[in-house]
DNA sequence: ACTGACCGACAACCAGCGGACCCA
DNA sequence: TGGGTCAAGTTCTTGTCGGTCAG
């Protein structure tokens, strides 16, 4: 017992475990593996497996990380006062675990400090290559040393990387002994089917999510918890506005379907009603959804409803009238500069052509013209723009004061960062203004309850 | 170097009220 | 007559992203 040794190693995304037999099975979470003879156990238990190592009176010789050498670390940077108990909600939760926090509040800030406080080698992980631009600037400003860059065409890794989601899941196995402290940006993501592996193999022990929202409807962030760390800092927009963040309304405004669109919207509604009383099926939850989503597959009725149900949410998202009390809006505030949120590319394009604004949609050939119509927004030449889920997330948009959200999913998310657009903060005594344009009489009143409004 | 086409991944996707059938 | 089960083997569409590869 007392004279047992371990070595520990790391062998792509694992960590293998060379130990006696009757101390293996003592150990959390470590499998045999028939194969090398030796226990195994992924990359993320790493620091429980040391922790549980240390209850024992035994050798161990730790050969898991790889790490290369870093000068200490020093940036200039003051850290408010709730950015700072943020910081050491952290540290005291163990170097690991999640800072819930508002869009425009400074997130990638905290990060910066944590990194300068461990001065370690650090992965940090972002899910567009926008974001891996920003990090890469931040970072470069705050700090003298070479930058790794892993995505965007780019595969250089150096003690301070910065990763797509996409390039870290590639290469999580092989790069996962080569940093002791990861940072997820946008860590919701993290719960993706695929990319929850990156948290699995990488051996880091400290660990930092970053996000506006931790919560997942379909329930992953339980995964993201398991990887990462529970939530240990959490404030809202509510919180923070008209301090650190604008004060804000929300005005939410219905507005009728036209007789045709009435029309339209009850014959596709009630195919899909129909079909859930013949079917028996209780909608009660999305997964009585996913439940229909799957008989589609073989059941054309089922098929039929969807796409119905479908061209029902198209209806009420594109009503006419939506249009017309925009039209009201922008008149309202000409002087203001104004995001407007559509559901369907097809109306970014309506409204642009008819208010003659700008629009950004995935389709915009080119990054560049997309960055060009952003670049002028940000100098003043526009001052309206119109997009659809494009400007959600990861791309740095410029302040606005005034956001329209004329169709939206209920997802709780995607409404807290089109909040986010204009939420930096203002001149005194100016509010920043959030519209809601809802068909009446439509789920869409549903829907955005659900996201909470 | 840039571009477009392709691929795979991810996310959202949420009624309003009484039927049909098989088997023990 | 009464009670239980109703459709499984992989699953709709739209919007958006990153990575890859050919030209």
């Amino acid at each position: 017992m007392t004279d047992a040794s371990v070595r520990l190693t790391f062998e792509g995304g694992t960590v293998r475990v060379d130990a006696p037999r009757d101390l293996l099975e003592t150990l959390p979470d470590v499998e045999y593996d028939p194969r090398t003879e030796t226990g195994r156990t992924p990359g993320f238990r790493y620091a429980t497996l040391r922790a549980a190592l240390a209850e024992h009176d035994v050798e161990v010789e730790d050969r898991v990380l790889a790490l290369s050498d870093l000068p200490a670390l020093r940036s200039a940077y003051e850290l408010r006062e709730y950015q700072h108990e943020a910081l050491d909600a952290w540290r005291d939760a163990g170097q690991r675990g999640v800072l819930e926090l508002p869009t425009g509040s400074g997130k990638t800030v905290i990060a910066l400090k944590a990194i300068e406080a461990l001065s370690i080698p650090t992965l940090i992980v972002v899910p567009t290559i926008d974001l891996l631009d920003q990090w890469e600037r931040e970072l470069g400003t705050e700090f003298d040393v070479d930058l790794g860059r892993l995505g965007g065409g780019e595969q250089r890794v150096e003690p301070i990387t910065v990763s797509t989601y996409d390039s870290a899941y590639l290469r999580a196995d092989e790069l996962g002994d080569r940093f002791e402290l990861v940072i997820f940006d946008e860590v919701h993501h993290l719960g993706g089917e695929g990319f929850r592996d990156i948290g699995r193999l990488l051996a880091a022990p400290a660990r930092l999510g970053l996000t506006a929202t931790f919560e997942r409807p379909d329930g992953a962030h339980e995964v993201v918890e398991e990887l990462v760390g529970p939530v240990v800092y959490r404030l809202s927009a509510e919180d923070l506005a008209g301090d650190h963040l604008a004060a804000f309304d929300i005005k939410r405004i219905e507005v009728a379907l036209t007789p045709e669109e009435r029309e339209r919207y009850e014959e596709f509604q009630g195919t899909f009603t129909d079909y859930l009383a013949q079917s028996g099926i209780q909608m009660r939850s999305g997964s009585d959804y996913r439940e229909i989503v799957k008989r589609s597959g073989n059941d054309p009725a089922a098929r039929e409803a969807l796409l119905a149900k479908q061209r029902a949410r198209e209806v009420m998202m594109n009503a006419e009238g939506k249009v017309e009390e925009l039209a009201g809006i922008l008149d309202r505030h000409r002087g203001d500069r104004v995001i407007v949120f559509t559901a369907y590319t097809d109306l970014v394009y309506r409204l642009s052509e008819r208010f003659l604004i700008p629009a950004i949609t995935h389709e915009v050939p080119k990054v560049q013209a997309r960055r060009r119509i952003l670049e002028k927004f940000r100098r003043g030449e526009y001052s309206r723009i119109v997009s659809s889920h494009v400007l959600d997330e990861g791309v740095d948009v410029p302040d606005a004061n005034v956001a329209v959200i004329l169709g939206g999913s209920g997802s709780e998310r995607e409404f807290k960062q089109r909040l986010g657009r204009v939420l930096r903060p203002k001149a005194e005594g100016e509010r920043a203004i959030l519209y809601e344009i809802i068909a009446e009489e439509t789920a869409e009143e549903r829907v955005a309850e659900r996201r909470r409004g």
